[in-house]
DNA sequence: AAATTTCCGGAGAACGTTTTCCCGAGGTAG
DNA sequence: CTACCTCGGGAAAACGTTCTCCGGAAATTT
């Protein structure tokens, strides 16, 4: 009867309902109604009956931010990448979302506005904040990579999508490789043989491997053909303009790094009057939303979206295993998991061409 | 020289830095640190350099969760979508992400895959959570309600972009009844004379909106125009479904109530061998990265995202000035916020047409 | 010069959990 | 009958802050 704190706030009556409100409502000690709720440690069969009916009586809902004190953990990880406006990214954010969800985390986001710099930032607020642990997408391989080690140094942490370096944490992501090699066996078994390559330079992981995959591709399928590739960044802009280098030189398939590059390219194609899929292929990777719709649709890689969030949050929680080690930490090898793409075939790159007449090829 | 608990983790020696040490090290009292560091009441020259010598010597982060307990407030806002892969939304959580984390606060990012249920679930466990406030973009008009209310009788909330029933909570969004008078006007000044509607059904506000203020604004237009008007979702393929039920009218101007349909119907269109703009316009709603893409790049409304965002963060803060209220609490009036959104005119509804022979109006 | 105020700093009580002790009762084994 | 478990339960110490008191010294007022 004596002085509860029925704190009226803005809102609400907010009288928080505690351990100890329970306790005394169900007549114990609040050991007893954590070892229930908890379920730490047996407790007499009434005493529990009890102590649970005082518990949804009074509504109460444990304050998970004492409980993160105590424990030591706050059930949460940060999710940090470069901009959630790029197309790709909000599926994977969804699937991680959930998967996270289901294991009782909660996802801190983190927006770096494709800035190294912010990244740093939002990194060390997230740490300061207590998250369990971090899945990053870096945004620059290089520049990125101080920030993460540093960070990695701290909570567990996986790198998705794009790396940072060797060695520097768990990583997982799509095989560029085999989604480029999947790109251009299609491409030649429908006939196309004289490709070339719309990239992106800079050393962002993705950027490399798949220039790196088109390269050692198209060296297979005929070692005498010369490589035409040319290099800018993962936009539509770039798409738009890299046509206008290549095109002079008629390539029969246009092969691009990204979706977002396929797309600028396709209209600029378009622009030029050149029929695809007829005259020309043109291939994407990533299949994001845009693929499906541009006209002609894109034939393009799609990533295992699914797969990668839940290979990266089996990642997460299954770093902590190696415990008890000596002070500096014998370096435990970094895990790098690589998930197999699938090939996504539609109009922009039917063989006898999907609109204008087929071309008479072979 | 006693126990120090360098808590050797799975990856590194985090024996956390507390108050106390830097306490130690600058040879004072918790007390004077915590002051030093947060500013909160004067303390000496000599000693408040010490102190922050201290502090930055040993690295000193504050613990967020230990804050968060004592001051009872986390520093952090629930942000609760409908579906992050909506194309609408990501540059709305960027927006957000950034205007928060400029002052301080965290976002706890939760996505519904559109079911209320989820949605509710979600918002009880970002109340566990202790949130300090949510920022929600209701999955349902009518079914997310309950669930808002409860929450918002414990936090502060805005609810963004959509409705929820009226005097539910604070809200802010785009003033869609403008943004359709904007359209209906530039397509009668460039001479359209027969439109027609591609709309969403359902009790979603902007669905509602947009639909209201198309009839509304038709009427006004020419009060004996029949009013052609088709409802279904805000997907592509109802755009491109709902082209086929009204194409046979031949009407000279598709308005969508948001781009995906625009942009399903522009697919179709094409498809039909219509000619965008010169036999039709076409124009959309939201102005998703995706409009400028398709082609003819579509006209559309632009929603002032950055706005919508500052202004639901200085809702969130405004709200917490009513206190000492009695306990039932006077039912504050809410407050609805409506921002102007802007027209982008693009090539689908070009005056004489850009593709195609200029046809012969007026 | 005494009384009052200001200033600086420390001790310690919260915040709401989890968890480590500890204790008494009852049971079983020696 | 004593010794030793197990079992259910409570008291209280953490976790790392913030903040309220309190006390002494210096500065100001009366």
């Amino acid at each position: 009867m004596q002085g509860r704190r029925p704190v009226v706030e803005g809102h609400a009556v907010v009288a928080e309902v505690t351990l100890r409100d329970v306790a005394r409502a169900a007549g114990c000690s609040v050991a007893t109604v954590s070892r229930v709720l908890a379920g730490t440690r047996p407790v007499g069969a009434e005493t529990a009956r009890a102590v649970r009916e005082a518990a949804d009586r009074l509504d109460y809902r444990p304050n998970e931010v004492a409980r993160a004190l105590r424990s030591r953990s706050t059930g949460t990880v940060g999710l940090v990448l470069p901009q959630i406006t790029n197309p790709f990214f909000p599926s994977l954010v969804r699937e991680l979302e959930h998967v996270l969800h289901a294991e009782g985390r909660a996802v801190l986001l983190a927006d770096c506005d494709d800035d190294p710099e912010t990244e740093a930032a939002r990194i060390g607020a997230l740490l300061g904040r207590r998250v369990d642990a971090l899945l990053l997408i870096p945004v620059d391989e290089r520049r990125s990579r101080e920030a993460v080690a540093a960070a990695a140094a701290q909570v567990p942490l996986v790198l998705l999508d794009r790396g940072c370096g060797p060695g520097v944490a768990d990583s997982v992501a799509v095989d560029n490789a085999a989604g480029m090699a999947l790109v251009l066996e299609h491409l030649a078994a429908t006939g196309r043989r004289r490709p070339c390559f719309l990239g992106a330079a800079g050393t962002a992981s993705a950027a490399a491997e798949r220039r790196a995959a088109y390269a050692a591709g198209v060296a297979a399928l005929d070692p005498s053909a010369p490589e035409r590739a040319v290099l800018g960044d993962f936009s539509v802009e770039w798409g738009r303009a890299a046509v206008d280098r290549i095109w002079p030189a008629r390539p029969d398939a246009v092969v691009c790094a990204n979706d977002l590059i396929a797309a600028g390219a396709l209209q600029r194609l378009r622009q030029l009057g050149a029929d695809v899929p007829g005259e020309v292929a043109v291939t994407g990777f990533d299949d994001v939303p845009l693929a499906g719709l541009a006209d002609p649709a894109l034939t393009t890689v799609r990533q295992p979206v699914a797969e990668l969030a839940a290979e990266a949050a089996r990642l997460l929680t299954r770093r902590p295993a190696t415990a008890t080690a000596p002070v500096p930490g014998p370096r435990r090898p970094v895990r790098t998991v690589r998930l197999a793409p699938e090939l996504v075939v539609r109009a922009s790159s039917a063989p006898g061409g999907v609109r204008g007449e087929p071309c008479a090829t072979s």
